[in-house]
DNA sequence: AAGTGGTCTAGACCACTAG
DNA sequence: TAGTGGTCTAGACCACTTC
């Protein structure tokens, strides 16, 4: 089969990492789902023209960077948000002592409104851009636990109303991408202790002025391109935020 | 040249796992030591009696795990922990508006004490063990604004004086590695917002009560070894612990 | 049994470094 | 020029899934 935009070999660039534009065009393109099977190694080693070991090292990345999972017997599937993933990958608040749960989300806010500067920078969107905006409660085995300021742009998520936010069965990442085709691959944090506003000392059960930790969040997807902007408060009196560092697994 | 301890190719795990033991022993036991090249891919190839592709995924996952470094046309070499290596991997305060810095670190206490219930837990040794007790401060760009309280298995770090601790021409993780063969691969850490103590108050310059970020890291080192405890008290009035997740570069 | 990804090989050629 | 790692190939065989 001829190559549908073939690859050069001698552009400097090495051929498996020229392998991923066509890939990651065609998921962000819809040609594969996320869920579905990406074509075999051999049929995208005939497509391209290149060697079945070429393919699997540009499979290889997109696999290590979250995009692609493999199953062997079966076949390499786009990376699908589901519930698990969401949790090992972007959510990091744990209870100090026992496991780490799930969140219960609690929807308290949910309005359109127009970017402010601090979002406007963060989601790299002109001021005054539309945005939606949102606020939630996240309740930690019956504790409210953390308040979460959530900025969409407006212009990615058409048509989004509370009814279909508030109504989803799964992850908020999982909604955006089955319903925006919207992929958040990575996420930008800072992180700092602040004095508890009075608004959010009730929300949370603390009183006024005690510590909490605030992330302030971007995630982003294909290219760079920032698609949500999250101010979270989180009251660390039962719980931390928890972290490793060093890539690897256990040497 | 026969394999010195031949790999196994029906053992069940691939043989570029396998692989990955023999060469963090050769690190670990001093045969190639920080800073210095290991053999070349074909001589390791001929040692284990492997292909050099099999040689090349075993290294490959090492340089991913930060143990290695290769350089084209040099050779690949044991990591050293240089201070750029250091401020990249396994430091993570910066400045809200301005570019990372370098800390300045001032030694406020060394002692020698008893491991109590929480170092003997996070250190994995017996209570009442030995350890080295050490309180920094670090300053970034003339402010104060890191408390670092250290704890060390006394075990592990023989001979190791305030003179040596704060004669050092490089980091910490450098005097570690350099002087007692302890390579720092991966940080596990938990953070949460405290209310500033009185003496911390003091030396940070802030009021007594003010929200802190605390940081509570174990370091580990090869086979999952903790080798330091450290509690760090940050003032976040103009710094932020700085994260990203999500492991890819930018696709 | 057929099809998928997973491992491994043996070798070619290129790009970079050093003497 | 010789030696290193970096890329790429073509194919063998294995382990797993599905029918």
């Amino acid at each position: 089969m001829p190559s549908r935009s073939p690859l050069d070999a001698g552009a400097g660039r090495p051929l498996y990492e020229q392998l991923r534009g066509p890939l990651l065009e065609g998921i962000s393109q819809g040609r594969w789902k996320a869920g579905e099977p990406i074509p075999t190694e051999a049929a995208l080693a005939a497509e391209y023209a290149v060697s079945i070991g070429t393919v699997r090292k540009a499979v290889d990345a997109l696999v290590a960077g979250g995009v692609l999972v493999r199953m062997q017997g079966k076949g390499t599937f786009v990376a699908s948000h589901n519930a698990r993933r969401m949790m090992f990958h972007f959510f990091h608040i744990v209870p100090r002592e026992r496991d780490k749960t799930y969140p219960e989300v609690r929807t308290l806010e949910f309005r359109r409104d127009r970017a402010d500067a601090e979002a406007a920078r963060a989601l790299a969107i002109p001021r005054d851009e539309r945005v939606i905006r949102i606020r939630n409660l996240l309740t930690l085995a019956g504790t409210p636990v953390i308040l979460d300021h959530i900025t969409l742009p407006a212009e990615l998520f058409p048509g989004l109303s509370e009814k279909i936010f508030t109504s989803r069965d799964n992850t908020i990442y999982h909604l955006y991408q089955s319903r925006y085709g919207i992929n958040v691959l990575r996420t930008d944090e800072r992180l700092r202790a602040v004095p508890a506003a009075a608004a959010q000392a009730g929300i949370l059960g603390v009183a006024p002025g005690s510590p909490l930790l605030e992330i302030r969040r971007v995630a982003v997807s294909f290219r760079d391109r920032p698609v949500e902007w999250r101010i979270s408060a989180v009251n660390t009196s039962a719980h931390d935020y928890h972290n490793r560092f060093g890539k690897g697994e256990a040497p």
